[in-house]
RNA sequence: CGGGGUGUAGCGCAGCUUGGUAGCGCGUUGCGUUCGGGACGCAAAGGCCGGCGGUUCAAGUCCGCCCACCCCGACCA
């Protein structure tokens, strides 16, 4: 390939709205070029790259005998509509509809329709256990964007589904998966990490995510620092220490005057104590409006996707001025019900809705809202002046101990470039998707879903793997093996010299890059680190001269001199054995 | 969807406070000289100053509305 014919130029500074590093090189490299917000066109370069990352997860699903096929882009409505996605995706999908005014979805994913199919296909037993995947586009309308190819809104996924008659065949299945992914991840040079991840709300116990640690990671991920305890942090707990008996001397609760003093700062500071000898108490309220009170240390954050689980809902928001009327709250001075306060009558009856406390909250006194304008209560002993649902649905931070070891645990960002999921029976059920067992009765299809954003991967790799001057491809997935540049002079010898070598090596099936344009050494090579491609071949007057050509490897600093006679041989080596 | 920011030549930016001829660097084109780490000279092309409306003799600059893009938070591969 002739570098004067390649389709997009690189770029020596990067647009101004490139903010991670991977990004900007992504641009300047002429990978991918925007079309709008969370619209990429893979530019030539970048489209050998996601080509070779999709055949490296080709290879590892067929292997564990996962079989491609293809599903459309365009999806009716009515599967979805039973499922009820079509109305919980409205926000974030795009749709169409058709000259007869039927509705279509860009596929946001595609569960609902392998499973239309899974049900038509297999009718018997003797036909499970099933796999198939396939690379399709994922049209998903996300509210915000970001990092060049990490977050966008219309990208490849490599989805897997497999369908098996039982728990035991789907475990089966997603630890093949598990084991696919953790080899896929590592041929494309990316160090993935599988970590415990929040099931959401569609059943299911367990999934994991393929996470790659780094910063620019829009997940938190909690790693002990002692035993091999990993987990998302919108799963992760710690060990609560069992809780200590009542103390017997706590004095009975009383109310006190906080004129004005309405948020956790504030009290800190005017009755001098910690935040967390505070409880907070916040009111929440979930898809169908339900209104919750949630109560926690003043210095503990509340983690949304846990309370969504506990509350069984896909959505849950503050609550606004209406619903802090409706059960009865009072802005900057709200707390649990305090029963026997309010039945003494210095304190409103408190709070009407559903009282869940968090694990973290201790048995000793702690200062809480009144529910009563300008009054907080001290010595509010939990259990004894106020009850509620015990749930878990605190931040795990730095420093807290391990839930499984008791170890200290830290909290890293990561990139998620894969997730694998049990969904069981969840969509079966809802879709009417059955087997006949071997015992004559109908059984619904256990399934379950792996997904690899392209993309996504592509970005990653990038993000892992540059150094100032530009990405340093892994050999599996770099555009091309090798980058040949010749440095012109009037001696028309390099030109012939480097042209032979371009044929030779190309005869021998490597992937070369040859740079023939007329420009000075210095922009030969600046668009050479840039661009990445492992292994660097310069021809010039003086390698010509000494019968040799100059070796330099992307990763490395130092370049060597190899013999013209065995250049092919060596290039043939270094690359591998593999012929298109 | 909440909060913040930015739109001026292909890219990076200045000009806006204080209204008066649209600029700089890089890149691009032509010619010449160079040729081992983003060369040099000469000449040139390239802008509806994001859009619409307003104020004004006059708007890139002031005012209003809209649009686009980016960043931070909540959701996803």
């Amino acid at each position: 390939m002739k570098q004067s014919n390649l389709f997009g130029r690189t770029l020596r500074e990067a647009p101004s709205d490139a903010t991670t590093p991977g990004t900007q090189l992504m641009l300047r490299a002429a990978i991918a070029r925007p079309l709008a917000a969370g619209l990429y066109t893979w530019l030539p370069l970048g489209f050998r790259v996601a080509r070779k990352v999709e055949q490296i997860i080709r290879e590892e699903q067929d292997r564990i005998g996962a079989q491609e096929l293809r599903i459309p882009v365009i999806t009716p409505a009515e599967y979805w509509k039973e499922t009820g996605r079509w109305d919980t995706l409205e926000p974030v999908s795009f749709r169409t509809k058709d000259h007869n005014g039927r509705d279509y979805m860009i596929g946001y994913t595609h569960e609902e329709l392998v499973m239309h199919h899974a049900r038509n296909e297999i009718l018997s037993y003797r036909q499970l256990p099933a796999m198939v995947y396939h690379f399709q586009e994922k049209g998903r309308d996300e509210e915000r964007p970001r990092a060049g190819l990490l977050r966008v809104r219309e990208f490849v996924m490599k989805d897997a589904y497999s369908i098996d008659r039982d728990w035991e065949g789907l475990n089966e299945q997603y630890w093949a998966q598990h084991g696919a992914y953790a080899k896929t991840f590592a041929r494309m040079g990316l160090d993935a990490i599988s970590v415990e991840s929040d099931t959401g709300n569609m059943g299911g116990d367990v999934a994991h995510e393929f996470q790659v640690l780094t910063d620019v990671g829009e997940d938190r991920l909690v790693f002990c620092t002692n035993c091999d305890y990993k987990a998302n942090m919108e799963k992760a707990t710690r060990k609560i220490e069992s809780a200590a008996a009542a103390p017997s001397n706590v004095p009975a609760a009383t109310p006190i005057a906080t004129p004005g003093i309405t948020s956790i700062d504030a009290l800190t500071s005017s009755l001098k104590i910690a935040p967390k000898d505070l409880l907070k108490t916040l009111l929440m309220k979930d898809l169908t409006g339900n209104v919750v009170a949630i109560v926690m240390p003043g210095d503990r954050e509340l983690n949304e996707p846990k309370l969504r689980k506990v509350l069984k809902t896909s959505d849950v928001k503050f609550a606004n001025d209406t619903d802090f009327a409706a059960v009865g709250a009072v802005p900057g001075y709200i707390g649990p019900t305090l029963a026997t306060l309010a039945e003494q009558g210095p304190l409103p009856l408190g709070l009407n809705a559903r009282l869940l406390v968090d694990a973290s909250v201790e048995t000793r006194p702690y200062v809480a809202g009144a529910n009563k304008k300008d009054t907080h209560v001290r010595d509010v002993l939990p259990g004894r002046d106020f009850k509620g649902e015990t749930v878990d649905v605190h931040d795990v931070r730095e420093g807290d101990p391990c839930p499984k070891c008791g170890g200290r645990v830290t909290i890293k960002r990561g990139v998620e470039v894969g997730n694998i999921f049990k969904f069981g029976p969840y969509y079966a059920e809802k879709m009417k998707a059955t087997y006949l067992a071997e015992d004559g009765t109908h059984k619904p299809l256990m399934f379950g879903s792996y997904g690899i954003g392209i993309g996504r991967a592509v970005q990653t790799i990038i993000e892992t793997h540059h150094d100032a001057r530009g990405i340093i491809w892994p050999l599996a997935v770099a555009p091309f093996q090798i980058h040949l540049l010749p440095l012109f002079s009037k001696d028309e010898s390099v030109r012939e010299s480097a042209e032979v070598l371009l044929k030779e090596l190309e005869f021998m099936g490597l992937e070369v890059l040859y740079d023939d344009r007329d420009d000075s050494p210095g922009v030969k090579f600046a668009d050479a680190d840039l661009i990445g491609i492992p292994f660097r071949l310069t021809v010039s007057a003086r390698t010509v001269k000494e019968n040799a050509v100059e070796l330099k490897r992307r990763d490395e600093e130092k370049a060597t001199l190899v013999p013209r006679g065995e250049i092919v041989s060596k290039m043939r080596s270094l690359v591998g054995e593999r012929r298109r």
